[in-house]
DNA sequence: TACAAAAGATGTTCAAGAACATCTTTTAGG
DNA sequence: CCTAAAAGATGTTCTTGAACATCTTTTGTA
């Protein structure tokens, strides 16, 4: 058997960041599957080698965030990996909002950079963006401080507060609007958690 | 001069009543013109005597949800108009996240139907995403009430959460799923403004 | 009642792109 | 070093859709 099963599987991985960068800027239908593998050092043919459909693809480029091991530039610059609880429910915080997060569309969170794209796209689409958001949801029901209502709770409202401050800045084209945007999510987050600034 | 002016506007308006509709379901780029067109009861042909291009008509669609007199079913039927101040805010919050709201696809607020597609949309349509942000913005930060930080800083935050809140659940295939988010979402909101549930 | 100007319909062009069919290259195993 | 099986490249088909060009219909005005 020709080709090794490692040499497949590493074409098959530069192909998924290849699409999940293209789909993050463009979205599903502004991507073709030329550009995809063309960026990722092939021809359009090899394509169907790896994947049955585009579609499979996508659901593969959503999956990649949250099954991907090593953490993206703008999570590494802000989180300390020894951090526990409240410090790292911080961290994730901060590094959720941060510039380097909002700038870097190509290794941005699904959550943001794809929302639109996949509430309009098939189950197995769902499945990974829903797999997406279990993980910063269970990340922070672990790591907020005790409250009266139920962490799950509070954890996913305060994953809702920190995609829609980050959605509705990466739509705006006025950066200072943008950057109040994210001001004012963090600074309520803050408050509602009873963390103090610096 | 053949066809009153109030004919063409009417024309127009329907035109972008329908491009909202298939817009909001669709995105922009799985929307054609002539699906557009059919549905206002008209032939791909005369969408150039309206729209120099596509692009054109979307700006005009989002705009439509800021510029429109009368509100939405999802609106009318959660907020009493006679209703002021912080009554006022929390009948704009409960009809945000409603069940209607959530439904009504082809009705809803483009902010959570098309931010990915707006982030990735030109200056114009940007621009019109903003207005409708603004908007929304502007009757939080009149109705809330008095705080230590800023009204508009709390009204983003705010903003924010709701529309988080809806794109999230909007994006997931399980409703109960779905729900729990829209009710993490109000139940936060609701303490952080100090209102009582019921 | 004829006319003209604009709305709207019909028809055409051109390019893009998903899917797939068929070549060519690579490399593990004998 | 030969072979074959799979990866990847090249090439083809067929559909779709934006843009625009050119008809036809409508209706206010003279």
């Amino acid at each position: 058997m020709p080709y090794t099963a490692e040499h497949k599987q590493e074409t098959r991985t530069r192909i998924i960041q290849s699409a999940r960068r293209l789909f993050n800027r463009n979205g599903f239908a502004e991507v073709t599957i030329d550009e995809i593998m063309s960026e990722a050092g092939l021809t359009h043919g090899g394509f169907y080698k790896h994947f049955s459909a585009k579609e499979d693809l996508y659901e593969a480029a959503v999956l990649q965030f949250a099954c991907n091991d090593r953490p993206e530039p703008w999570q590494a610059h802000n989180i300390d990996p020894a951090a526990r609880g409240e410090a790292l429910a911080r961290m994730i915080v901060e590094a959720y909002l941060s510039d380097e997060h909002f700038e870097d569309r190509d290794r941005s969170c699904p959550m943001i950079a794809l929302p639109s794209d996949v509430s309009r796209g098939n189950g197995a689409v769902k499945g990974a963006f829903r797999q997406v958001m279990e993980m910063m949801v269970g990340a922070f029901a672990a790591n907020l401080p005790d409250g009266e209502r139920p962490s799950r709770e509070r954890a996913l409202a305060l994953v809702a507060q920190v995609v829609g401050g980050m959605v509705l800045a990466r739509a705006m084209d006025d950066a200072a609007i943008a950057d109040e945007i994210r001001d004012s999510t963090r600074k309520q987050v803050f408050e509602t958690a009873g963390w103090t600034e610096e």
